[in-house]
DNA sequence: TGCAACCGAATGAACGTTCGATTGATGAAT
DNA sequence: ATTCATCAATCGAACGTTCATTCGGTTGCA
């Protein structure tokens, strides 16, 4: 039984997808590759074969998440938005992902603060809960002179801080997801980042 | 040997202290009780004796460092501060104290991202990296119209959530501490934060 | 004398990883 | 068309380690 219910690809997507919900809930440490096994429906030794070891799996994991956040978080801007639409709407982007996917939240939360993390940046290269492509974005705003003429990542800092913080009150209640909260926040951010000395 | 070398209270600090610093380096995972009990030179026995496990054990070294945090942020406000000053104070305090505590930070932020919070969220009762107290000081601006008339959670969002990415980048180098960086970023929210409408 | 503080070897459970066996697809040889 | 060899994919029981916790005993103050 269970012959080809699965090719390969679809085995290393459900041992992904598995030990992401397992994550959320029961922690990094709390996840053992028994229960990961368990869970997709893969045997432990086939999940080996495919990772060397837990760590390298939590890492393609890591991985995976950061490609679905790359793509989602700059879809949608249209040729005719202004700097400061695109600048709102990438926001928006960025907290309607997380919200949307809790799972991938806590996996980058726990993921970021791990030692783990720590003795493989030099690979990873890349800020906070973000990617290069804000860190882009946010230049180009500072070159054209609409934003506050400072080190990108000032900005950057400031950008993706406001973002996961609300995303961390809303996870824990404090605060709820509205679009009029939503307006308010990224307008205290765009208030915050602008070039007052010459803006259009 | 090591007859009284130490008191009771000194024990439970040395403990204390040694977790958190074996926590900084190895993680919550990678610090077994035993490790604690050679760092902080308190047999195993004693450490059970003061902490009935391990997980009590963090979350009395968790609000141990709450209260730490809490001393210092609103320490040095003077008589004569104006708003604007107690808002920049205490920010400045909140960074410059992860800052020169990392441990505490390092410590935080795993705790916060753990399954661990989220079960006993309910004890805990305090919003993310802060406390109360900055609730109630942001309210306060609300309510003398300095600030934006807004839920007071999307301005604890943007003040707290700029200074743990402020840290975050810090640590991870992709900013320097400066105090010209802190004056840009305590500025960026300042800006953001305050209410364009009626000010003083 | 009593009791709290203190100690650390021993226990048992949980976990990451290994490995020898099995399966099934591919394609070369007959 | 059939056989056979090969090898990647698959499996999960078993291994060895690590760890939180226990507990029976010791120490030293009051």
């Amino acid at each position: 039984m269970n012959v080809r219910l699965m090719n390969s690809n679809e085995k290393i997507a459900a041992v992904l997808a598995s030990t992401l919900k397992l994550i959320q809930t029961n922690g990094f440490h709390g996840t053992p590759m028994s229960k990961i096994a368990q869970e997709s429906d893969v045997a432990i030794g086939t999940i080996y074969h495919y990772f060397p070891s837990k760590d390298d799996l939590i890492f393609a994991l890591f991985k995976h998440c950061r490609a679905l956040l790359n793509d989602y978080i700059f879809d949608g801007i249209k040729d005719d938005f202004s700097y400061k639409d695109s600048f709102y709407h990438v926001w928006r982007n960025f907290v309607k992902f997380y919200l949307e996917n809790g799972h991938v939240f806590s996996f980058f939360e726990q993921f970021f603060s791990s030692p783990y993390y720590e003795k493989n940046k030099a690979e990873i290269q890349e800020p906070v809960g973000g990617q290069n492509k804000v860190v882009d974005f946010l230049q180009e705003g500072i070159d054209r002179k609409i934003l506050k003429q400072v080190n990108v990542h000032l900005l950057v800092a400031s950008y993706i801080g406001v973002a996961l913080s609300t995303v961390h009150s809303i996870k824990f209640k404090d605060l709820s997801f509205s679009e009029q909260n939503m307006e308010e926040l990224i307008g205290i951010i765009w208030d915050g980042a602008i070039n007052r000395e010459k803006n259009n």
